[in-house]
RNA sequence: GCGCCCGUAGCUCAACUGGAUAGAGCAUCGGCCUUCUAAGCCGGCGGUUAAAGGUUCGAGUCCUUUCGGGCGUGCCA
């Protein structure tokens, strides 16, 4: 209806003409146009079944392109908590995807490792006596830093110490930048700890942080001072763009140094675009954040075009979400009003997979149990983010995503967890069914059938997006087929032709779930 | 004040970017285990898509206004 609506033609009567060609003849022999120029297509069984045979579950991309996805990026002040969560689980699941289409990837963990707070952190483990008190000192950040920012609060002395600092950590002096490192590599182990629990892929090889860059700002505003775009307001350095108004005409500013000399994330993100540009040649930059940073983004962007951080040619997107809310549509927050740690959330949620797992699956013994949960939970937390299309809030719910019915992690997980146990009690290996024996007869293999080849179809719609929701919707969709299909036709107990095509049926299945829960950064136990 | 995002079943969310009778799950009511895992399947109930107007063959989707919510709006990120 779209070309007819191009071409000025009767939507009916171009569908007519259509059909009357023989484009269709290999696909469906059950053609009918509908309503006002709908083609209703229903593809034959041969088609399905030959395509199933020899149709890759993906084709690469023929135009690879180099991607920069800048995600996660936590403030290592503090431990990781529920504000890291959605942009480390999403950009997480978008650079799987481009990663299996073809593309490459080059994540940047772009965290918050430099600034005041450090200023405070090192301050205060330079007042720790010895070598051993700052290792236990250590140990946990959390407190480090409210121990830190407390004393800051009400001992002036040690706050004009924090304060000179700060100067010293930016003239990279020897001992404090000693200090500084010692902290930062405990916050590295706290990431990698909680990357490990998570199975996000990002590595301490990813890590390009803010204290990377601070040489370079002093060029940054060089070159907006050459490009004529530097104006000092109210003794800041700022760079006003058009577009960026108020109502009364004054003009939005981009403050790039502060009237007394420091610098702001608006200066660390164009060097950091520089490098992304140069350095590692990206043809589209990726950035996953919270909905709070738009109008940031999109004065960077501009910023970046104009003064030439970035290529025109090359792409930069920011992809914003909401933040993450209690069951009641207030922020999450603990009892004591601050942010839920991760590493608590994973916990309560892997003491909620585990008693579901002790009261399902008794046939299991107690580690296979554990090891269960523990994927269980992973999956569901990542997937109640996933699924959802949101840029606004989501509520994190640990009761509806757990509760192991319906559009979950679980649910889909569980129906692989079926595929693997026909193959078990067969005494086959899945990895050896031949899909060319697929024969597709039966109303519910013909429906599965048909959603087992709109995968490449979805990864794209998902990577055009950036959503892995439509990813989510589809494997929900698939799943549901499959388990329509496993009540209604017997695999094992069949004769030969049919249950070879029907182990062909599963074991597509199974590769469909475990490739597109791949991209979801899901794993498939094969018992549940 | 101004800008951005959002408002779909009691609740949580979809709807292929303007297409057919707006779909799922949860909750609720009823049915299905001597056959490969019942963490399952089948069915019922549930809607003036916040409201009003407009654009056209056709609007949850686009335009205007109103109401309601979230976020942002010069030296935090």
């Amino acid at each position: 209806m779209r070309a007819g609506k191009l071409l000025k033609v009767n939507p009916r009567t171009l569908a007519q003409q259509l059909v009357d060609t023989d484009v269709l003849e290999d696909v469906s022999s059950n053609v009918a146009i509908a309503g006002p120029g709908f083609i209703n297509v229903s593809l034959d069984n041969d088609f399905l079944s030959s395509s199933l045979g020899s149709e890759p579950l993906v084709a690469p991309t023929n135009k690879p392109l180099r991607i920069v996805v800048d995600y996660s990026s936590p403030n290592v002040a503090k431990q990781m908590h529920v504000g890291h969560l959605r942009s480390t689980v999403i950009g997480d699941s978008i650079s799987r995807m481009l990663t299996l289409a073809g593309h490459t990837v080059v994540r940047q963990n772009h965290i918050g490792d430099w600034g005041t707070a450090f200023g405070k952190i090192v301050a205060y483990i330079d007042d720790l006596k010895s070598d051993q008190e700052i290792n236990s000192g250590l140990e946990d950040l959390e407190q480090l830093y409210i121990a830190a920012s407390q004393r800051f609060d009400r001992d002036s002395s040690f706050a004009s110490k924090a304060r000179e600092a700060v100067l010293k950590l930016q003239s990279h002096d020897p001992r404090t930048m000693d200090i500084w490192q010692k902290f930062i590599d405990v916050s590295l182990r706290h990431l990698e700890d909680i990357y490990g629990k998570l199975d996000i892929l990002l590595t301490p090889a990813d890590i390009k942080g803010e204290s990377s860059f601070n040489d370079d700002l002093p060029a940054v505003i060089e070159r907006l001072e050459t490009n004529g775009l530097l104006v000092e307001s109210d003794g800041a350095q700022c760079v006003f763009i058009n577009g960026f108004v108020r109502k009364d005409g004054s003009r939005l500013p981009m403050i790039v140094q502060k009237s007394d000399g420091g610098y702001l994330y608006h200066t660390t993100d164009l060097a950091t675009l520089l490098y992304r540009t140069r350095e590692l040649e990206a043809d589209q930059v990726l950035y996953f954040t919270d909905a709070r940073q738009i109008l940031h983004f999109q004065m960077l962007f501009a910023v970046a075009k104009k003064a030439k951080f970035a290529e025109e040619a090359t792409e930069l997107e920011h992809h914003a979400f909401g933040s993450i809310l209690n069951a009641n549509g207030e922020p999450l927050k603990t009892r004591s009003g601050e942010n839920p740690r991760l590493s608590d959330l994973i916990e309560q949620a892997e003491i909620h997979a585990r008693n579901v797992v002790e009261e399902k699956s008794q046939h299991l013994d107690v580690e296979q149990r554990s090891e269960i949960a523990h994927h269980v939970a992973i999956g569901a937390i990542k997937y109640a983010d996933l699924s959802k299309n949101r840029t606004s809030d989501y509520k994190f719910d640990l009761n509806t995503m757990m509760s192991l019915e319906g559009n979950t992690s679980p649910y889909l997980q569980y129906a692989h967890a079926r595929i693997s146990a026909i193959f078990a009690r067969g005494g086959i290996n899945g990895e050896e069914i031949e899909l060319d024996r697929i024969r597709v007869k039966h109303p519910a293999e013909h429906d599965l059938a048909v959603r087992l080849l709109r995968f490449q179809e979805v990864l794209e719609q998902s990577i055009t997006e950036r959503k892995a929701h439509h990813m989510c919707n589809y494997l929900y969709d698939l799943t549901v087929h499959f388990t329509r299909f496993y009540e209604k036709c017997p695999v094992l107990n069949t004769e030969s032709k049919e249950r070879d095509s029907r182990l062909g049926l599963c074991a597509r299945t199974a590769e469909n779930l475990r490739v597109g829960l791949g991209c979801l950064g899901i794993s498939v136990p094969k018992r549940m």
